[in-house]
This record gives structure tokens, C-alpha cells and sequence, in this order.
DNA sequence: AAATAACTTAAGCATGAACTTTACCATTGA
DNA sequence: TCAATGGTAAAGTTCATGCTTAAGTTATTT
């Protein structure tokens, strides 16, 4: 039920890179292999492979190897960690102000 | 109107650090000085003025120096922007989920 | 005016991140 | 079976990050 720290740090960096973020876009319009996911960028495989193993380490991305081929897919529920963590923080700095807007008798 | 890639590289990257992170918790609770910030860490003042730098940067903080003080406090508005991309990529992957098990004539 | 408080600047260092190339497995299809 | 496909492993390079200490620079206070 609560946060885990290490986990929001890890998932941050994951975000943090336009690389792995287009990764995850492509992946919200279904699952592809690694080689799928690659196919865009200007950049090496084991390049794309090492971007994957950062989003696959914060939760954001899982992947399964079948026969040779590994497909990747989003995992939202840890995406709705990063996301309720901002969101907890902006509205309680929001409820301050609407406090401090209150004291001040503004309507 | 349009997201700005590059601001997203600087606030995740900005929220990837959990001392970036605790300081922007304090500041939730209201505006606080340099020294204020910095003092719950175990670190000297320039390193806890280095991550100061880098949340400003984002645009997740903004500072004012007057006298001698600086003082800082937080900006939602940003904030807001980081959470809208992860709901957006988040929900997208959803209603595809939803299409799909339509597809399968689930309920 | 001198001391202190609140930063700021600059430099250096150790670690990690984002690539590269090269070489190496496994599957699979001809 | 053997070549091609899809991915993995290892090692090296370069640049960024997260600190440090030491030495300023402005306000305030006494």
C-alpha cells in the first residue's frame, strides 16, 4: 500500500530519457518485439536492449521470450505509481494554497 | 498547448532523485529558504544548492532571493504537465485494452 | 566598523549512464 | 544441416551526476 522510494527513483530515470519514453509510446499501440521497438531509432541494438532493461527494472515495461523473439508490453499499474505521486504532492500544494486564499478572505 | 520534450527530460530527471523528491515534499508544507531546505540532509549547503538548481531547471520550483534569503516554492503547473504525459500514455494503453477485450466479447 | 549569516563560485573527484563494437548463443526456415 | 534471424554478453569510451572542500560575496546584526 505505500510507496516504495527505491522503486519512484527508478521509474523517474526510466522517464527521464526521450528515448525510452518514445519506447513506451510505441508500446501504448500494443506489444512488439525488440527488434520492433528498435526499428525506429538511430542507434545500435544492444543500445535499445540496455534502454529496455531500464524500463523493464522500474516495472514500466514487461517482456517475455518466446521461442527466439522477446515482445514487450506496458505495465500501467506502475505507471499509476509515478503518476499519483506527482498528483498527491501538486494537490497538497494546492490544498495549502486554498487554505492561504481563505485566510486572506478572497473568493 | 503542445508538450515541450525537453522540459520532460529535465522534470523527470529532476524527480528521478530522492533528495530532489524530500524537498519538494517540504515544500509542499509552504515556501522555505535555502538553509531551511537544507537542513534535514547530510550534505553541505553547495550540493543541497546543485539539486535546488536542477529543480528549478525542471521548472518544479521557483526561487526569489531578497535581502540575502532565497526563498522557494513550489510550481504545480509543471507538475501538472509530467502527470498529464503519464495519463495520457497510460490511458491510451487502457482503452486499447478495453478495444481488445470487446474483441474477445468479454464483460 | 567588524562579525556573522546566507548564500555563491569554482574546482576537483568518483561513480554511473549512454552509447559503441565485436563476438557469441539460440531458434527457425530452406 | 547450415545459414539467417533475433537477441545476448562483454568490454571500452565519453560525458553527465552527485557530491566534496575552499574561498569568495552580499546583507544584516551588534
Amino acid at each position: 500500500m505505500l510507496n516504495q522510494p527505491a522503486n519512484l527513483d527508478l521509474m523517474y530515470q526510466a522517464l527521464a530519457d526521450p528515448t525510452r519514453r518514445a519506447m513506451l509510446e510505441r508500446l501504448t499501440r500494443g506489444p512488439a518485439s525488440v527488434s520492433q521497438l528498435a526499428e525506429p531509432f538511430a542507434m545500435s541494438l544492444p543500445a535499445v536492449v540496455q534502454h529496455l532493461q531500464v524500463l523493464e527494472g522500474s516495472g514500466l515495461v514487461k517482456t517475455e521470450k518466446i521461442g527466439r523473439v522477446r515482445t514487450c508490453t506496458l505495465d500501467t499499474t506502475t505507471m499509476q505509481q509515478a503518476e499519483q505521486w506527482i498528483n498527491d504532492r501538486r494537490t497538497a500544494w494546492g490544498k495549502r494554497l486554498d487554505r492561504l486564499a481563505d485566510f486572506l478572505g478572497e473568493d
